[in-house]
DNA sequence: TCGGTGACGCGTT
DNA sequence: GAACGCGCCACCG
């Protein structure tokens, strides 16, 4: 069946854990769409639901991206410091600390 | 259906 | 390491 490629999206993220962070690469990669990285952040703006952890999606670099809104980068990242995530003197996040890999790894 | 847009990512310089 | 240009895909009018 075609479920929209934003229900896809917004149910994989809603699966990241507290304290964890995800790249839109990533997701889109999960999801089946390893190049729709661009397509994740689309669906992410028109987010309609509000059990979808958003600010755990962050860009490859490990890093809140740039948006329209201007607090919003400001309150991602608040909100991922309130979940333990640490942030490094460039503001970027250690995928190898905090970087979810899709379902938690047994090493 | 067609064309424009945007919370991205990679290669090149 | 940083900046610029291009491609990619789904959403919207």
């Amino acid at each position: 069946v075609p479920v929209r490629f934003r229900e896809r999206v917004f149910d994989l993220v809603r699966r990241v854990p507290p304290g964890r962070v995800v790249s839109y690469g990533a997701v889109a990669a999960m999801i089946g769409r390893p190049r729709a990285a661009r397509a994740v952040g689309t669906a992410l703006a028109r987010l309609d639901d509000d059990g979808v952890p958003w600010w755990r999606v962050v860009d490859r670099h490990g890093r809140v991206p740039a948006r329209p809104a201007a607090g919003a980068v400001a309150l991602q990242r608040a909100l991922l410091e309130g979940e333990g995530v640490r942030f490094d003197g460039d503001g970027c996040i250690d995928w190898k600390s905090f970087g979810w890999e899709g379902e938690e790894a047994t090493g």
